[in-house]
DNA sequence: ATGGTTTTTACTGCGTC
DNA sequence: GACGCGGTAAAAACCAT
């Protein structure tokens, strides 16, 4: 075995330059003698008549060459290639947990010590940027259903807000990002009066409706945050605008809404189921036509539940009209 | 886990177009 | 006959305990 190791043979060998007779015409237009790539001048010249047809080409090779293995290594000033795989594309540095040296000897007192406070701080640099990971990926996430569910700005901005007080009480470990994130934004909706019910939610959310749920009660205890009820009236801009309903409709909904609120005939039943049966009420008592079905399609809410609140909705309204 | 409440599902009869 | 509406019973979902 004493071929040459063709590799470490010169530094010109280790090129990537491509292979040049594939892209051109290896024959000279002049005098049809065979075109060669000279390296050394960075040139593509005819051999006979010496015709350059292609100059200034760029050395992407080592300006060093190396004649073994060895000095390969040492010569070369390039580590390990980057990927996009991780987030800063490998170029962090790690830090061994071991108290040794490169060569396996153990350290000195002062050094170890030395190496304990940066091993600190490596952690807490490294640490930090997972959570940044975290925060970025979750963002883009409340965006997106955010989008999907036409919701406006700020709305959003509370959601991130929500999420980010979540991410600094370490709220997160044991649980997906992504549900999380829902149930910031599910929060975020209901604070900012736009509320979107569990069932649209879950619609756009990858996690499902039981898991919304549960994160939803755990993050709003952990972070003692106080939403109220949704208000049934919240959600009259948007089924009357859905139906395509006259803006009387909704008064006389909201008219309605109010008058059961105040006998008390409203609490413990859905927010949602309410506010279908008074755009549904209030569309009787305006004479336009509309059904049962249709509200409940938009509300998602069954025809039954519709039927029970809109008479107790006219019994109380309707008097003190 | 349990019990009470609300909502849904499924089925029914009635009246109208 | 299809459709909208009203009612009921049983099942399912939800909530506080």
């Amino acid at each position: 075995m004493t071929e040459a190791p063709t590799h470490v043979r010169t530094a010109t060998s280790e090129r990537t330059e491509p292979d040049r007779s594939l892209e051109e015409p290896t024959r000279c237009p002049e005098c049809d003698g065979r075109l060669v790539y000279d390296p050394e001048h960075g040139e593509t010249a005819c051999e006979q008549c010496g015709l350059v047809s292609q100059e200034d080409a760029i050395d992407r090779g080592p300006e060093w060459r190396a004649f073994d293995p060895g000095e390969k290594d040492r010569k070369s000033r390039v580590g390990a290639p980057t990927t996009r795989m991780l987030h800063d594309e490998g170029l962090s540095t790690t830090i061994d947990w071991k108290n040794k040296d490169a060569y396996g000897r153990s350290l000195s007192d002062r050094k170890r010590r030395k190496m304990e406070r940066l091993r600190t701080w490596d952690e807490r640099f490294r640490s930090k940027s997972a959570k940044d990971r975290n925060l970025k990926q979750a963002l883009g996430e409340i965006d997106r259903m955010a989008s999907a569910l036409g919701l406006p700005d700020p709305t959003r901005e509370t959601a991130s807000v929500i999420y980010r007080r979540a991410l600094e009480e370490d709220l997160l470990p044991g649980r997906s990002i992504e549900g999380v994130a829902t149930a910031a934004l599910y929060a975020a909706a209901r604070q900012a009066d736009t509320p979107r019910s569990l069932d649209e939610i879950s619609a756009v959310s990858r996690v499902e409706r039981a898991e919304i749920a549960r994160t939803y009660r755990y993050v709003l205890r952990e972070l003692g945050l106080e939403v109220a009820p949704a208000d049934p009236g919240s959600y009259l801009p948007r089924f009357t605008s859905d139906l395509e309903l006259p803006e009387t409709v909704e008064r006389r909904a909201r008219e309605l809404l109010e008058a059961a609120k105040a006998e008390g005939t409203t609490s413990g039943k859905s927010p949602v189921g309410l506010a279908a049966a008074a755009v549904y009420a209030g569309a009787l008592l305006v004479d336009e036509q509309l059904t049962q079905k249709e509200v409940g399609d938009v509300a998602n809410v069954s025809e039954v539940t519709i039927r029970k609140r809109y008479k107790e909705l006219l019994e109380a309204g309707e008097p003190a009209l």
